[in-house]
DNA sequence: TCTGGGGTCCTAGGACCC
DNA sequence: TCTGGGGTCCTAGGACCC
């Protein structure tokens, strides 16, 4: 045992609260939010769950119960989702600056040192002014442990006795909730490793903590199931990691919005997906010596031949260049396109990231040059001003309806689009 | 007809070196 | 018939997360 405490806030049914928050209407009817290209349920309210849809759910599958009871249905709206997110998590900032945004609707506080009397109604101020400030609901889950916070945060939102705020300090709550709570509910126990906990008799949290032989979940579950197991004993092992590091591997990707043909499309889609990764390159202020492609149909559609192929090729000098990164990413694609397929996906990873500032030189040249890196600031800075894509690199192509994801439900961009503010 | 996108960490095993 | 031992680095693939 420590004597630490960690909070997890976690905001309830996070993209369908933004979408409700600029609909009061919907505030008791079921509301839905889909993945790209309108596929499947990634947030549903506790009303959509009620009637059944799962999460993951094939929009398709369930269209009949959606229409008959009314749902509110969206497509995925991520500039919306991710600027409220930024001010949930800067009035979380405000109570205390050790902090770690673990997600778009996730965070965890590190209120060690706090009076432990106090550290629930501390936590109910702290729910009540995120959703004053933000209209976004929260749960906040209590405990000495990361993994325990998350089971905390989980009674918070299924009990409703608690008021969206529970803690998970003492010893007989823990034995309560241990007891109860199944293994595959643990925070880092996934699908596989539920099926082999089950053979070792392990079905609850409480029997992985109370299990003899250490030795033996390390060497089937590696480290990771081993550090699971003492944060369920309240040994803190997975620390606040306060400041966000740099992404190691970037990757931009989408399933089209129908079917593609012609290698000219996919040359325009990989050409999109490379500049969107390079931007986000640009941004965390990186350069990448690698890039992967992937081409592929659609699995779910059996009745046309399958193909699925991934190239990648390490590039002679890092660089953070769209040009050069949709060069490489085409040769990429030439040496794997087949004539004749089905393609539903295209993909395009950066990897091998460095910083921008401390990358090697190549002896051999070929690294960006002062004007290379000048044209794809002044590009960034349109963009920003501008908006997306109003200055882009002409390979991307001009009719992008040609095999654009769909995205019906679509609400407006009420605090990013100055055409689509909403209007009372 | 219609099934998402973007990440991280860990380990085993191969390549390579002396 | 019988052919060492020890170390590092890298990568692919598995598992997990939201």
């Amino acid at each position: 045992m420590n004597n630490r405490i960690f909070a997890l806030v976690d905001c309830n049914s996070f993209y369908c609260s933004c979408e409700r928050l600029f609909r009061p209407d919907l505030r008791t009817t079921p509301v839905g939010v889909l993945s790209n290209n309108d596929g499947c349920f990634v947030s549903r309210t506790s009303e959509l769950k009620a009637l059944g849809v799962k999460m993951g759910e094939p929009y398709f599958k369930v269209k009949d119960i959606c229409v008959k009871n009314k749902v509110a249905v969206f497509s995925a709206n991520f500039s919306l989702y991710t600027n409220l997110s930024d001010r949930v998590m800067s009035t979380l900032f405000d109570f205390t600056p050790n902090l770690e945004v673990y997600s778009v609707d996730e965070a965890f506080l590190d209120l060690t040192g706090f009076d432990e009397k106090n550290i629930l109604d501390y936590c109910r101020h702290i729910k009540e002014t995120v959703e004053r400030n933000t209209g976004i609901p929260v749960g906040i889950g209590i405990a000495r442990t990361k993994v325990l916070a998350k089971l905390a945060n989980r009674i918070a939102k299924k009990d409703k006795s608690t008021g969206g705020v529970y803690r998970l300090l003492t010893k007989d709550k823990l034995e309560y909730a241990l007891e109860r709570v199944d293994i595959e509910d643990v925070w880092g126990i996934g699908r596989q490793s539920t099926i082999k906990m089950n053979e070792l008799g392990i079905k609850k949290a409480k029997h992985l903590r109370d299990y003899r032989n250490d030795k033996l979940i390390q060497s089937i579950f590696t480290k990771v199931g081993r550090m699971i197991q003492d944060e369920l004993r309240e040994i803190s092992c997975f620390p606040l990691n306060e400041e966000t590091p740099k992404k190691k591997e970037i990757i931009s990707s989408r399933t089209f919005g129908r079917p593609v043909y012609e290698l000219a499309m996919l040359r325009e889609s990989i050409a999109c997906y490379a500049s969107l990764a390079c931007e986000k390159l640009r941004k965390q202020q990186s350069v990448c010596q690698e890039v992967e492609i992937f081409v592929r149909t659609n699995p779910f559609k059996e009745s046309v031949a399958q193909y699925m192929r991934v190239n990648s090729m390490k590039l002679d000098s890092a660089t953070c260049d769209t040009r050069k990164v949709i060069k490489a990413a085409w040769k990429l694609l030439d040496e794997i396109f087949i004539n004749g397929y089905e393609y539903k996906k295209a993909c395009v990873k950066l990897s091998r990231i460095q910083d921008a500032s401390e990358h090697q030189i190549s002896f051999f040249g070929g690294h960006d040059t002062i004007e290379d890196l000048a044209i794809m600031k002044a590009m960034d800075k349109i963009n920003a001003r501008d908006g997306h894509e109003t200055l882009k690199i002409a390979a991307c192509g001009v009719n992008k309806e040609a095999w654009y994801m769909n995205q019906v439900f679509k609400s407006p961009r009420y605090l990013t689009g100055w055409n689509e503010l909403l209007k009372i």
